[in-house]
RNA sequence: UCCUCUAUAGCUCAGUCGGUAGAGCAUGCGGCUGUUAACCGCAGGGUCGUAAGUUCGAGUCUUACUGGAGGAGCCA
């Protein structure tokens, strides 16, 4: 008994039409009349279900009638064409075969659910049709985005996870540690004695791979990183996780310009992949997700994304004050919905905002040649607001070490990121995409606990 | 962490002025020869998030707590 895809099926219906095949999958929907029914079976090949049609002819006619919603079955029959009906075509059962049968309390009716139900059975909702589309496109998103990086040489990174460095400074860390922390070990002066830990010094989980990546930007010139990161940030948003994944490339020889043009193909090239390779997810999310959101996407990847500097930003923005409840001058940082307007109201579609002053950027970004603005950008984008954040990098010794210094840091804890400025510095620059926003943009779902399979937030760690 | 809203059947919700609880779907049983979240009939199903308070009487009013949602900050 071979077993065919469903989405074999619906993607080269000619070869089985009128063939018996088999197909296995779990029950969407049950009904029988005196004498016979119908299944809506789906098998997680592909976003459409297939319909089988069984009569009292067979056997266990009975025990189908009685199968309950989210029952696995294996089913045999010959396909059939419905061009009269909804589907385009269905299996006349010759047999069908209870792989393992379901309950009447199975958590997922054939009727429509609330998101938030859904998000408290996270086991289960992978089997619905939005956690089909959200997961398989989510899939198609990371396999994208390597080979946007692979067909053009860059080195995938994988830089690691827990960090010694405690330099990183974007937010709060997650402290990895195997001391027993009923029993903490204490040094003579009553401090934590971390020379008893199992790195002999206090370790966190990365929050950023950019330090890293830069050493090996220094070394192969193209690369990017695409793992998981971490944050351990109170933060209780529609677009904050505790656990997410990013990619950060980087490139040597490079200015902010090089960068931002990589970012702008790289978001194109993801739009055009997923909408090639996941029409029917696509339209699914078009239709009871996002009206519009094919559209707006085909416009993204047709159009040149909007260029702006936070200078100009400021102006524009400073034109309709009144509409804020945060005001805005120049120096101060743009919130949320000074985003929103941005990308929303004034370019309808991505937009980056660039050379940001240097006080409300990271110490490692290239100071510009007016002393107070750095080569930053953040790309926003209608929705979901920064998506991309990145700059060109520091690469002159004595600036960066005057930075430092001027942070109240010590040019010493960043010994290997002196020293690529030391060995043979060359610009360099890159920047951070959010992989779970990237998901949430392209298809239109609001929520970044709805994009990952188990969500890790405040308060929130199941299974 | 702050602000706002919210919690009633397995799910989605209604519940008026404070007077001891209702619908649709789902489930069970019966009917139906082509359904499309099928349809028709009958039935079962509730400590109204938790704890206190006001009241003769609380799903309804008050307070606290807990969970959920949205917004803000932080950021990706």
């Amino acid at each position: 008994m071979d077993i065919v895809d469903v989405r074999e099926i619906f993607r080269n219906r000619e070869q089985y039409l009128g063939k018996e095949v088999t197909v296995g999958g779990w029950v969407r929907s049950i009904r029988d009349s005196k004498t016979f029914g119908f299944i809506v079976l789906h098998d997680g090949t592909f976003f459409e279900p297939i319909q089988v049609v069984y009569h009292d002819a067979l056997p266990n006619f009975d025990a189908i009638c009685k199968t309950n919603v989210g029952a696995a079955l294996i089913v045999t029959g010959t396909l059939v064409a419905t061009p009269e009906a909804k589907q385009p075509f269905e299996i006349q059962a010759t047999e069908v075969v209870l792989e393992g049968d379901s309950t009447p309390d199975y958590p997922l009716q054939k009727k429509r659910h609330s998101i938030e139900y859904l998000r408290t059975i996270t086991h289960l909702r992978p089997r619905t049709n939005l956690f089909q589309a959200v997961f398989r496109v989510r899939s198609l998103c990371a396999y994208a985005i390597h080979r946007f990086f692979q067909e053009r040489d860059f080195v995938y990174v994988h830089t690691p996870l827990i960090t010694g460095s405690d330099c990183e400074g974007a937010g709060e860390m997650f402290q990895v540690t195997t001391l027993d922390l009923n029993n903490i070990p204490k040094t003579d002066d009553g401090k934590i004695d971390y020379s008893q830990d199992f790195f002999n010094k206090p370790t966190n989980l990365t929050v950023s791979g950019q330090l890293n990546g830069e050493t090996f930007a220094m070394a192969f010139k193209n690369i990017y990183t695409f793992g998981p990161t971490f944050r351990a940030e109170n933060s209780n948003t529609t677009r904050h996780a505790a656990e997410f994944w990013m990619i950060e490339p980087e490139i040597a020889f490079a200015d902010l310009k090089d960068d931002m043009l990589l970012a702008e193909s790289m978001i194109k090239y993801i739009i055009n992949f997923v909408l090639e390779n996941a029409p029917e997810e696509m339209k699914f999310f078009n239709d009871f997700v996002d009206k519009g959101l094919i559209e707006r996407l085909q416009h993204v990847a047709s159009s040149d994304f909007g260029h702006v500097t936070y200078t100009e930003a400021i102006e524009i923005l400073e034109k309709v004050n009144d509409k804020f409840e945060y005001k805005v001058s120049w120096g101060c940082d743009l919130q949320t919905e000074h985003e929103r307007y941005l990308t929303e109201e004034v370019f309808k579609k991505p937009v980056f905002v660039t050379d940001y002053p240097k006080e409300i950027k990271a110490f490692y970004m290239k100071l510009n040649e007016d002393g107070k603005t750095v080569a930053a950008m953040d790309c926003l984008v209608p929705g979901i607001g920064e998506i991309i954040g990145g700059s060109q990098r520091e690469d002159d010794y004595d600036k960066l070490a005057a930075r430092i210094t001027e942070l109240g840091m010590k040019p010493e804890d960043y010994g290997f990121y002196m020293d690529l400025r030391k060995f043979g510095t060359a610009r360099h620059a890159g920047f951070g995409l959010g992989f779970e926003r990237c998901v949430m943009y392209l298809t239109g779902v609001s929520n970044i606990r709805d994009v990952i399979p188990f969500p890790r937030t405040v308060n929130n760690c199941e299974l």
